[in-house]
DNA sequence: CTATGGCACGGATT
DNA sequence: AATCCGTGCCATAG
């Protein structure tokens, strides 16, 4: 019945227009973008409230139902091919368990004020008392990736002392848990990365040399420059390249675990909260998938019934103020409901499809488009393509990936692709390997194929390397 | 001559 | 309507 309302070819009426709007634009946001919304509208509209807190008596979260959250209760009996799925209407819990001081506490700070003071905590038992002033500074002058946004010599004459020691404060700082943090470039918070790094673990030779030198030609992948440049094989740097993609961030604000394989200068999608966590119960890849979707106050934000009763009653000089106040509840209330239950019918469909994939891996993904999710959901293509625009799910193996993979047209390809590499003897040419995936059953150009390589940083046949030669 | 990468075109997707 | 993606053609490197 709601969905048919999404439909644009239905002609509307005022108030469905209204509400049309604002569920699209709300559908496009991410769980960590509508809190903040939902938060802005709660301060200044009176109308609205939070009816709070019904938890889950065991694992005290909230919860938007009441009882068990369905992660707790697992006697229902499960389907193999059933997802569970239940929402959260508050995501924060998931970065730190919440205890009881907290709770009931102011709402969260943004990322970047928790990255600070994060790191101000670290710091400051070594510091000087008259250093903090300048950490602080520094650390308030972090852009959301955790850089430096402004030149150390600012500093420096911000607070009338020399270089020197606003550097030695920086050091400090960059050592400290996201390491790298207050780098003022991506290259020097990599150099301290592979610097601390390196007192543990074994890195690879010139690693240092060709982040200092060439990182630009890294990051395109133009190894070939890059091994001439610093003068060794590029075999070598090939190894290099493995290195720094696995174990190295460019950009130390962002906690993502998320797969960065994909080249990490090449502004990598900003992975903080996944709007969906999806687990397996114990573990068990024998067990139905377990969806939880964060949908920031699913449930729990309503028409304040008092604020309705009042304006009945006081029926003078602000009701026009009152009476939009209301409708404007209404609405986001009515839009928020409307976002959550497609983004769980999305969800839903999404588990139930692409469970070999969340499970399995890259290759078992099937290939779908937007279109067919919309026509089998019954919405219009265009509220799965914000649906799914910018938000991203964690999956049982930890890594956080784009909603959009589950689109990927090429990922099978790719992934058969980087398999057929990795076992080859010697190094096969394009060609080579694009009769070799038409056995399988994939058909695609020789050109292509050279493009899926470029994707997936492999180099060119002839300057693979076959099997150690060093 | 073979293998690749760049450019650009057209169809599919969003 | 805008963008993405696979592909063909051609120049270039080896």
């Amino acid at each position: 019945m709601l969905q048919t309302q999404l439909r644009p070819s239905t002609q509307l009426k005022p108030l469905t227009t209204a509400h049309l709007a604002q569920t699209m634009a709300l559908i496009e946001l991410t769980a960590a973008e509508l809190e903040q919304k939902v938060q802005a509208e709660l301060a200044k509209n009176p109308a609205l409230e939070v009816k709070d807190t019904r938890h889950c008596p065991v694992c005290k979260r909230q919860y938007a139902e009441n009882g068990l959250c369905p992660r707790c209760h697992p006697k229902v009996s499960h389907q193999l091919d059933q997802p569970i799925i239940f929402v959260s209407p508050r995501h924060d819990f998931i970065r730190t368990p919440r205890n009881e001081s907290e709770t009931q506490d102011r709402e969260l700070q943004l990322a970047k004020e928790d990255l600070s003071t994060y790191v101000l905590k670290q710091i400051a038992p070594e510091l000087p008392v008259e250093d903090r002033q300048i950490a602080a500074y520094i650390l308030s002058n972090l852009d959301e990736d955790g850089l430096l946004e402004i030149p150390l010599v600012e500093v420096a004459r911000y607070y009338h002392v020399p270089i020197s020691r606003v550097e030695s404060v920086v050091e400090l700082i960059q050592h400290a848990d996201p390491i790298g943090v207050g780098s003022p470039s991506p290259q020097e918070a990599m150099l301290v990365q592979l610097d601390v790094l390196s007192e543990h673990h074994p890195v690879p030779l010139h690693a240092d040399a060709a982040i200092r030198e060439g990182l630009d030609l890294l990051s395109r992948h133009q190894y070939v420059e890059l091994a001439r440049l610093i003068g060794i094989q590029v075999h070598q740097v090939e190894k290099i390249a493995r290195f720094i993609s696995d174990n190295l961030n460019p950009f130390p604000g962002r906690a993502f675990w998320g797969d960065i394989r994909s080249g990490f200068s090449d502004n990598p999608p900003v992975y903080t909260q996944p709007d969906a966590i999806i687990t397996t119960i114990d573990n068990s890849p024998e067990s139905p998938l377990v969806v939880e979707v964060f949908s920031p106050y699913a449930g729990i934000l309503r028409v304040n019934p008092l604020f309705r009763q009042a304006i009945e009653e006081v029926s003078k000089e602000n009701t026009e103020q009152w009476k939009s106040d209301l409708s404007r509840a209404e609405l986001l209330v009515k839009c928020l409901q409307q976002r959550t239950t497609t983004i769980v019918r999305l969800m839903r469909r999404l588990a139930v499809i692409q469970r070999e994939f969340i499970l399995r891996g890259d290759q078992f993904l099937r290939p779908q488009t937007r279109a067919s999710l919309a026509q089998e959901l019954d919405v219009h293509e265009s509220t799965i393509s914000r649906a799914v625009a910018n938000k991203s799910v964690q999956i049982p193996n930890g890594h956080i990936i784009p909603l959009s993979k589950f689109f990927d047209r090429s990922l099978q390809v790719r992934t058969a692709l980087k398999q057929i590499i990795q076992e080859e003897k010697s190094p096969l040419s394009d060609s080579a390997i694009s009769e070799l995936l038409e056995e399988q059953g994939y058909s695609v150009a020789r050109r292509t194929v050279a493009k899926y390589r470029a994707m997936e940083g492999i180099l060119p046949s002839h300057l693979r390397q076959s099997p150690e030669t060093v």
